[in-house]
RNA sequence: GCGGGGGUGCCGGAGUGGUCAAACGGGACAGGCUUAGGACCUGUUGGCUUAGUGCCUCCGAGGGUUCGAAUCCCUUCCCCCGCACCA
């Protein structure tokens, strides 16, 4: 009953927690830079310490280890490390809420967590840890900022910046979702403060256009870069101001709708807004600016509803000389372009919005291919120019570039390219992070803290309750002396964003515990670019982006000798529940620990990775986890029960092994081929399934009466290999049950030995292909015009064979021949069966044998066939009368199909 | 709106031109083993027929290409995800 349930389970934690400490105490995991050897760097994206892990972690490991195992049985010097993305705000909130320190917040967890991913039987090198809340790591934060800051992309600014309430601190561009901060969800503000930007706009280009290097990263990841980084190529044009010397000066990309402008509009910050409205509308402008000002970018944008006020100033189009009508309206971002844009609404959309709504005049000077009359909406695709003065006639791509000339030959504008991306603000009022290494002197201004000072350490005497960022709390922290002209001087009480810690932390890992810099450069080269990345998608525009930026700053501060971080990039899925994302307000969240706790950690990573392709979401399920779990407990018997009977420690095969020892031999040398190519592929889901199919086959076979030993050692040994990067603890103990000494965790990966695949034996899939390419080569190379029937008899014996390798289903006739048969029994085009036969005729080595019919046909097509066939093994065989096609293929059963002949069209 | 990805059997999920009525797992059904079983083993699991087989229907919907399409092309409907007034 369930006592042995309750055994089974038991024996499988105890054989998970015998290998561990096994793993543990040989240090088999130790990673060195080897020379002789190719190197493989797998890198999950490291946890934040909060209080446990979950699902979504439990996956990111069960992917990437099973990867460093494979990668290291195959032979690489595997480097996967592990660390903790250790500063940030819940750390604080601890603080504040429970008073527990920061530091002894962060640590417990560390402590938590560890146990967890060692509970899972992860083959990380724990010797390379990293924590960024560590001194010896923030301390090169600070060293790195102070390099660019030295470089010029680092500087201090008053901008407005987007502030959460809730955190109480200023956020990055890339940490605003929808208006909402990406940790708390709380509505963003705006507020004008001096803060730290990294001037990662002069690397928008180069990120840009690398994206295209990265081939092996999610188109979908790629795309949201590039939608972030936001190029837009096209002019500037200064539109003078009828009656004034100014000149509005506008950016597009359309430039050869310029004879379409019919009103211009400016944002309601423009510095221009105010001071070119006309005395008597001054009031309503106003109005208008104040109303939109209180409104936060999100009101404002969410909204939709175009809204606008008429200056009373006209603009006048410099290529048509026109008054173009002023208007200030909400639509306009000051943010992006230059705060103003000329619009023509025939061609743009919001353009269109606002003329109807406020009367202006709408026209059109791009027409498509069908004219349709008058327009009910925009129309922003490409077409030929009218009522465009000398560019009339001209498509829409030739006017854009002749424009421009014109406008650039008369002075009064310029090519230019905007980008959306914006500089990246890393000040965080906040406490736990990286302090940022500057000191405010009433002399010498803002000095940078001297490199041989750092780090600038976190002090301790800070009170978490006041509501402001906790530094400014620490008298000791922030009186120190101007590393200029050591006068009473002021520290910089902002910390770094932590996504700072996280853009090199990778770096790191290669020379964990270096004291002369942030890595060693020969370390780093050895290791870097991380050859497979894994990590969830939420960072697919902020960690991932700033990373890529770090490394391009560092290669050009001469540290690096590479352009990407990340050769390929597999973003996991989300683990979901009853098609909801596990959350504690649902209450549907699976905790990782009770899953190990109940089933091995082996059954929860096969589960995981069985049940969806990882970068899809994963729905849970717990019937799912119990079918794993039967799974790998049948795994076990198998070996176990064999074991008992029989020794696997050599396993001899004959050279010419029998009927059956080839059979499962086979099997064995088609699941390593499809195993293997399937994790190369990232699929293990679908590897997991062939592991599964296998398992059943073998254990079919030693069920079977005539079974070889030595074939079943054979298959065993490898399908322990096999199981090894997913199950690892099963296939050490497998491994050992069959008397190997050394772990399978560093054993070597199976080769897949075509040799030893027995075409007899092959599958259905190979067999009928084949069939197919060989009927083909016959019927072209017999000179056969136009075939009128082919019959495919499979010998009984050979049928059997195919059948049990396809388990028990019986292969008939009628599945061989009706591939052809269509192509074949209605009158073909002579043209078609060639084209058919063409398309077919890859490789006729496989044929065995041909049978012809006894009739004067098949004299010609032997005479034809006659030493075609290079081979000599392709045996030319004339009908014996009276024989049916069964008995006959039965008979010459040559080990592959018979094809036989019958008949063949004359001309 | 723009961009990315999808729609397959009771369910999850494979399958990108001919092994396909469709891998693997779950579930369901039947049988075996058992005192019993939620444990294990075997078989069945689109329909109709025969049970050696044959036929029909099927991979969101509708067309097309092809000797042949779940797979390629077009149209259309629906779903998910990113960005969202970026000029």
């Amino acid at each position: 009953m369930s006592d042995e349930k309750e055994n089974n389970r038991g024996v499988f934690l105890e054989i998970e927690e015998k290998w561990q400490e096994r793993w543990e105490s040989s240090g088999i995991f130790r990673t060195e830079i080897d020379d002789k050897r190719e190197k493989f760097y797998c890198l999950e994206m490291f946890p934040y310490p909060s209080s446990k892990l979950h699902m979504g972690h439990l996956r990111n490991y069960s992917i990437g280890d099973a990867l460093a195992r494979f990668k290291r049985m195959q032979g690489f010097n595997v480097l996967y490390p592990m660390g903790y993305d250790a500063f940030g705000l819940p750390a604080e909130n601890a603080a504040m809420k429970h008073g527990i320190k920061p530091h002894k917040w962060t640590f417990d967890n560390i402590k938590t967590i560890k146990g967890q991913q060692k509970r899972m039987g992860l083959s990380y090198d724990w010797g390379r840890e990293v924590i960024t809340c560590r001194e010896d790591y923030y301390k090169w934060n600070q060293w790195i900022f102070l390099k660019l800051l030295e470089k010029g992309l680092v500087y201090k600014k008053e901008a407005p910046v987007n502030w959460c309430p809730k955190c109480r601190t200023v956020l990055a561009n890339e940490q605003v979702h929808e208006g909402k901060c990406w940790r708390c969800s709380s509505p963003i503000e705006e507020k004008k403060l001096s803060q730290w930007f990294i001037k990662i706009t002069a690397y928008a280009d180069e990120l840009l256009e690398d994206l295209k290097k990265l081939k092996d990263w999610p188109e979908r990841v790629k795309v949201m870069q590039e939608n972030w980084i936001g190029k837009s190529s096209g002019v500037e044009i200064n539109f003078p101001v009828k009656g004034k010397k100014e000149n509005i000066r506008i950016f597009t990309t359309r430039p050869d709708t310029i004879y379409g402008v019919t009103f211009m509009v400016l944002s309601p910050e423009h510095p221009l807004a105010l001071s070119l409205t006309t005395d008597e509308r001054k009031d309503e402008v106003k109005r208008f600016i104040e109303k939109v000002k209180k409104e936060t970018t999100k009101e404002r944008t969410e909204g939709k509803e175009k809204e606008g006020v008429f200056t009373g100033a006209y603009a006048i189009n410099p290529l048509t000389n026109e008054d173009i009508p002023i208007f200030i309206a909400n639509f306009v971002l000051y943010s992006y372009g230059t705060g103003a844009v000329m619009a023509v609404p025939a061609h743009d959309s919001r353009d269109f919005d606002f003329a109807k709504k406020y009367g202006i005049g709408i026209k059109q000077v791009i027409y498509p291919e069908e004219s349709k009359g008058e327009l009910k909406e925009a129309f922003e695709g490409e077409g030929t120019l009218k009522n465009s003065g000398e560019f009339t006639g001209m498509k829409s791509s030739e006017a854009i570039n002749k424009i421009i000339d014109r406008i650039e030959s008369m002075g009064i504008g310029k090519r230019a390219v905007h980008y959306k991306l914006r500089d990246w603000l890393i000040s965080r009022q906040r406490y736990w992070g990286t302090p940022i290494p500057v000191v405010y002197c009433d002399k010498c201004g803002i000095v940078p803290v001297k490199e041989e000072e750092l780090p600038v350490k976190l002090p301790e005497d800070v009170n978490f309750s006041e509501g402001g960022n906790p530094l400014e709390t620490s008298s000791l922290f922030i009186s120190t002396k101007c590393p200029v002209c050591g006068g009473d001087a002021r520290r910089e009480t902002d910390t770094m964003d932590t996504f700072f810690d996280s853009s090199w932390y990778f770096l790191r890992y290669c020379s964990p515990t270096e004291e002369a810099g942030p890595f060693r450069k020969d370390d780093v080269n050895y290791w870097m670019p991380v050859d497979q990345y894994i990590g969830g998608i939420e960072h697919a525009v902020m960690h991932l982006l700033y990373a890529r930026f770090f490394t391009k700053a560092l290669r050009d501060l001469g540290m690096l000798n590479f352009d990407e971080p990340f050769t390929k990039l597999l973003t996991q899925g989300m683990v979901v529940k009853d098609g909801a994302k596990m959350s504690k307000s649902l209450g549907n969240v699976v905790d990782p620990d009770e899953i190990i706790n109940v089933y091995g950690a082996d059954t929860a990573r096969m589960f995981i990775l069985f049940t969806a392709s990882p970068e899809k979401e994963l729905e849970w399920s717990d019937r799912g986890v119990k079918g794993m779990f039967r799974f790998l407990r049948r795994v076990y018997s198998l070996f176990k029960g064999y074991s008992e009977t029989h020794s696997c420690l050599e396993t001899h095969l004959n050279k010419n092994p029998g009927f059956n020892e080839s059979y499962i031999v086979s099997r064995t040398n088609l699941a390593i081929k499809r195993v293997t190519d399937f994790i190369s592929g990232s699929r293990f889901n679908l590897a997991i399934g062939e592991i599964m199919a296998f398992t059943g086959e073998i254990g079919n076979f030693v069920n079977e009466e005539n079974k070889a030993e030595g074939a079943v050692c054979y298959a065993l040994r490898n399908l322990a290999l096999l199981l090894a990067p997913f199950a690892p603890h099963l296939a050490e103990e497998a491994w050992s049950i069959m008397g190997n000494d050394a772990f399978i965790s560093t054993a070597e990966w199976p080769e897949y030995k075509e040799e030893l695949v027995n075409e007899k034996v092959m599958f259905k899939r190979e067999m009928v292909r084949n069939l197919v390419e060989d009927i083909n080569k016959v019927v072209e190379l017999s000179g056969i015009k136009k075939p009128e029937k082919i019959r495919i008899i499979i010998a009984d014996e050979w049928k059997r064979r195919v059948a049990r390798a396809i388990r028990g289903m019986e292969l008939s006739k009628k599945n061989m021949h009706v591939i052809m048969k269509k192509a074949l029994k209605e009158n073909v085009e002579p043209e078609a069966a060639a084209r058919l036969v063409q398309k077919y005729i890859k490789d006729p080595s496989r044929l065995h044998k041909i049978i012809l019919s006894s009739d004067e046909e098949g004299e010609t097509i032997k005479e034809n066939l006659q030493g075609k066939f290079e081979r000599d093994k392709v045996e030319l065989v004339i009908e014996k009368e009276g024989e049916s096609g069964e008995k006959k293929a039965a008979g010459s059963l040559p080990g592959k199909p018979a094809i036989i002949i019958e008949g063949g069209g004359k001309n």
